[in-house]
DNA sequence: AGGCAGGTTCTTA
DNA sequence: TAAGAACCTGCC
């Protein structure tokens, strides 16, 4: 079926903003998308009446989208998993280009991206496993490990079928050597830590999705392998508390070179996260090009 | 060939 | 409280 998306919504640039590391792109352009046990496959094709359907900038503002599910579906799992109920063009509007010129152009060329609500358990271990790391070897270990732990779902996509994130469970139920072969070196007493600690109760998902900030920041932190950058990443994208502004070292060089004075968070509450994300895709992409 | 990677922990003053 | 080394492994 296909559905309108008025509001900014980019797929590559969502895919590239670090936040998830299980999205695939087809050849042919679309996007592979697992969300607990469900797949996605998403295409952009066209643009919304009315709009100026001009390349990136069109594609950065939404469009027309094909998906392979149901209407009912999209709306009960996908609407809320790509965060459509948040009005991101307003969050935008916020930045004054005269006083924050940096911030205002940085979210310009990032328009499109999103805060994703991705399942809470498989952030935690996607950002144990991320630290000290670069992407392609972060996606490989994910990868492994829904291979050794995950659930076999079949659907229509390439392969018949996908592997499921694993649940706490069954990676407290992979041996030694099943867990090795995921290739997460150090990491890997931190991520059976963490699902010993989930499995057994001692940390409660439900729990930390209803806390305060700071008690979630706290949980986190009494963890294993999690540091602050780590548990802000965590609360950003696994408790959608979008005023979480983790700082790797990207950003760490974001601030000192264009924030010397001190980045004002006060001016952005409480959306501080999602004006991070725009720097740090920004500050990426100008880098490496 | 090696430095370095979206950090955290542990050790030492 | 604050630096600094060590940590697994595999990209680039």
């Amino acid at each position: 079926m296909r559905i309108a998306i008025e509001d900014d919504f980019d797929l590559a640039k969502i895919a590239e903003s670090g936040q998830c590391f299980r999205w695939t792109r087809c050849a042919d352009g679309s996007w592979l998308i697992p969300y607990r046990r469900s797949r996605l496959r998403i295409a952009r094709v066209g643009c919304n009446e009315g709009d100026a359907c001009d390349g990136d900038a069109g594609e950065q503002a939404g469009g027309v989208f094909e998906v392979d599910c149901a209407g009912v579906e999209f709306s009960e799992v996908w609407r809320g998993y790509f965060d459509l109920d948040e009005d991101y063009r307003a969050v935008r509007s916020r930045i004054d280009p005269a006083d924050d010129p940096f911030l205002f152009e940085a979210a310009e060329a990032q328009r499109g991206i999103r805060i994703l609500r991705q399942d809470l358990w498989e952030v935690i271990v996607s950002f144990i496993i991320s630290q000290n790391r670069n992407i392609p070897a972060i996606k490989r270990s994910v990868e492994l490990l829904c291979e050794a732990a995950g659930e076999r779902v079949a659907d229509h996509g390439p392969d018949g079928g996908f592997y499921a994130f694993p649940s706490p469970e069954a990676v407290c139920a992979l041996d030694g050597e099943s867990l090795a072969r995921c290739r997460l070196g150090y990491r890997e007493g931190y991520v059976r830590a963490a699902a010993e600690s989930v499995a057994s109760g001692a940390v409660d998902l439900e729990a930390l999705r209803s806390a305060s900030d700071d008690e979630a920041f706290e949980t986190l932190l009494g963890m294993r392998g999690i540091g602050i950058k780590v548990a802000s990443c965590i609360a950003l994208f696994g408790l959608h508390r979008v005023n979480a502004f983790p700082i790797d070292t990207w950003i760490k060089k974001v601030l000192a070179r264009e924030y010397p004075d001190g980045f004002p968070f006060e001016r952005y509450e409480p959306y501080n996260g999602i004006c991070q994300q725009y720097l740090f895709a920004h500050y990426r992409t100008t880098m490496s090009d």
